[in-house]
DNA sequence: GTCTATATTACGATAGAC
DNA sequence: GTCTATCGTAATATAGAC
């Protein structure tokens, strides 16, 4: 009946009575991606978390801080993903696909922070730096095809640099419709996984 | 050296002295593109089109006018795409590749614009109103897919909801990254859309 | 058609009480 | 940890001269 209730109510987590910075994270990240990070007031947050603007300075410094932590959880996600070893070993081709369906997997389990990592322009440090890191994962992603194509596992009529373009196209469009299922512990669906590595690889790989 | 000249010159269209609502427009959505809708000031469009904040208001009525002039001429390019001959004329999955490779080509077109629209959230009624009109778009596209699976042209293992999603992923994402080369009359590249397709219906055609 | 000047409101952030 | 009150700035839009 409360405003704190009425927050905890949509959450279903409702066992904490104040906020840290992680929890008032949770609520702003949902605020910016209905309405964009710069549509987003301090008065906006201050509703969706039920306490006044000045109680969210208490745990955070400013609303650049809740996008900069945001971002972040997000592009750490995705870099871990590289760092796993069906990322490391056996054929690029191989590794690219392990790379597919990890990344997507890790998009729907940090669903809201991913999305809002995508939409960023590039207005401020912070979302430049977002940016710069993201371009980087890309970066390697992109490599894993150029050497799965040097190993001539891909389709011979495969530009290189538009097919890497469009699979990050149809992974990244997840985070647009993606909605996780009831209150699952884990919110990855593989029948979405498997369709995106299907029908991604289905116009990429070569079978021999 | 003047203001007006700096902008001429990015455009390549140097005739007009002074702006008219459809020219200001074009300044317009290349800045809500760069800084976003909500991230861009009066005062940002005012230095890109070189003339003072208020003379902006003698072209337009305000800021929302000129998205809905912009995600208008967008919305209006993507719908006319299905009332051409090839979208209506025979089977529902050539009739679907058709659509997907013209409305590459009017994205491209019209890629300002139409990243502009795919960028929009739902803020205000304008942005709501476009949102629906590119619901009802996606929907038509949809029941293509639908109507292809029951003519059994797509591959069994299809699930047709989750592959309209893809699809339009896919498509979408081109507006992330596409820059028409050069100076030319016409800004499609015709590699782009036919990677586009075959991508997306190597992992949809069923080859009977 | 464009300008300067300004009205009015909304924004991010802080001060200081409880 | 949260509140009310407020500061300073930047936002959209208008008034009226040229």
């Amino acid at each position: 009946m409360t405003a704190r209730g009425d927050r905890s109510a949509g959450t279903a987590r409702a066992q904490r009575d104040t906020y840290t910075p992680q929890t008032l994270l949770e609520v702003a990240v949902e605020v910016f991606n209905e309405r964009g990070y710069d549509g987003t007031s301090m008065e906006h947050l201050s509703r969706a978390a039920g306490i006044s603007k000045s109680s969210i300075y208490h745990h955070v410094r400013s609303k650049e801080e809740l996008l900069r932590r945001a971002v972040s959880h997000a592009l750490d996600g995705l870099a871990a993903v590289l760092d796993e070893p069906g990322a490391r070993q056996g054929r690029a081709i191989d590794r690219l696909e392990y790379v597919t369906r990890r990344t997507t997997a890790v998009l729907m389990r940090r669903l809201p922070y991913v999305t809002l990592l995508l939409r960023v322009r590039g207005n401020t440090d912070t979302e430049r730096w977002a940016l710069a890191r993201r371009r980087e994962f890309d970066q390697r992603v992109a490599a894993l095809l150029r050497q799965a194509a040097a190993e001539g596992d891909l389709r011979p009529e495969v530009d290189v640099r538009l097919a890497a373009r469009l699979l990050f196209g149809m992974i990244n469009s997840v985070a647009e419709w993606y909605r996780p299922q009831g209150e699952q512990d884990d919110p990855v669906d593989e029948a979405v996984v498997e369709a995106v590595v299907s029908t991604a690889f289905a116009g990429l790989r070569l079978h021999r």
